[in-house]
DNA sequence: CAGTAATTGATACCCTAGTATCAAAATGAG
DNA sequence: CTCATTTTGATACTAGGGTATCAATTACTG
């Protein structure tokens, strides 16, 4: 399960920073977990991660995930089944490519949607509050097999 | 908790005809879910429908739930959070509203994010197999209170 | 260094959203 | 009307995806 996006990928935050600039501390277990989720890069569940960190509590896990995705650094998509896979936000506003073989996920943006969707906001009663937009794929690599 | 399109809903498929062409028996119990349904219209959830029908037992109704599901005449919607929701389909490929207050749900088509999506998958590498938007709002009826 | 506050982790627990079981009841084809 | 077949429903069970507990440990601050 590799990325899609390898090539066009932008510069990932620097997770400890962030966690210093929220006031909590840098600990042994959290930079496991950093250190892992960067390897990681794209498409991941908590389980995996956990897996992946024998030797840090799974509650650790979930807590340092979700430290992170408060911080905005790291993304919950929710599939379609309903099960959860995270994945390291690169952009700011952006959506997700999954494909539905791997679990490998990409981000892209595109103004042409974001302004039919304002286009969308004015036709309905009440207001947009946001959106979710995910693209399932079959990617290169899952093709090739 | 009512619908956002009341006044530009399409016409429904007759659910009990769904069932009978798909070779399925007409039985009182199912015919109690699809009263239901009718009634409830955009947006509910497995577990209210049950509520709402004391008489049927829970396991009939999600295997009905199911069987429109599958018949493509009731969609299901996955919350941010995981949680499930239903909704009738009125249009045959659309995307949906949904009120993060009441959950009320409304659907929508746009030519123009289709044509973007299809824009997006010659930049990927693989193929797009399908896709997913939601637009999360705040209705009229909750932006009054 | 010492002390306090934050953090950890093993474990148990929770909830949602279903699915499995299977004897009993209902359907509808002939 | 008969009867094979489908369907039902009470209940138990499962699985995923977490959160709560809390004593023991660790990180920072002065």
């Amino acid at each position: 399960m590799s990325t899609q996006t390898a090539d066009r990928r932008t510069v990932r935050p620097d997770l400890l920073a962030v966690l210093e600039d929220g006031g909590y501390r840098i600990t042994e277990p959290r930079r496991s977990v950093i250190y892992a989720l960067e390897r990681k890069g794209e498409g991941f569940t908590a389980e995996e991660l956990c897996k992946d960190l024998p030797g840090v509590g799974r509650a650790t896990v979930y807590r340092t995930i979700g430290l992170l995705q408060r911080a905005g650094v790291i993304c919950k998509l929710t599939m379609p089944d309903g099960a959860s896979r995270y994945s390291m936000a690169g952009m700011d506003h952006h959506h997700h490519t999954v494909c539905v073989d791997c679990g490998a996920v990409g981000e892209f943006k595109r103004a042409t949607i974001e302004r039919a969707l304002r286009a969308v906001g004015q036709e309905i009663s009440g207001e947009i509050v946001g959106h979710r937009l995910e693209v399932f794929t079959r990617c290169g690599e899952c093709e090739a097999r």
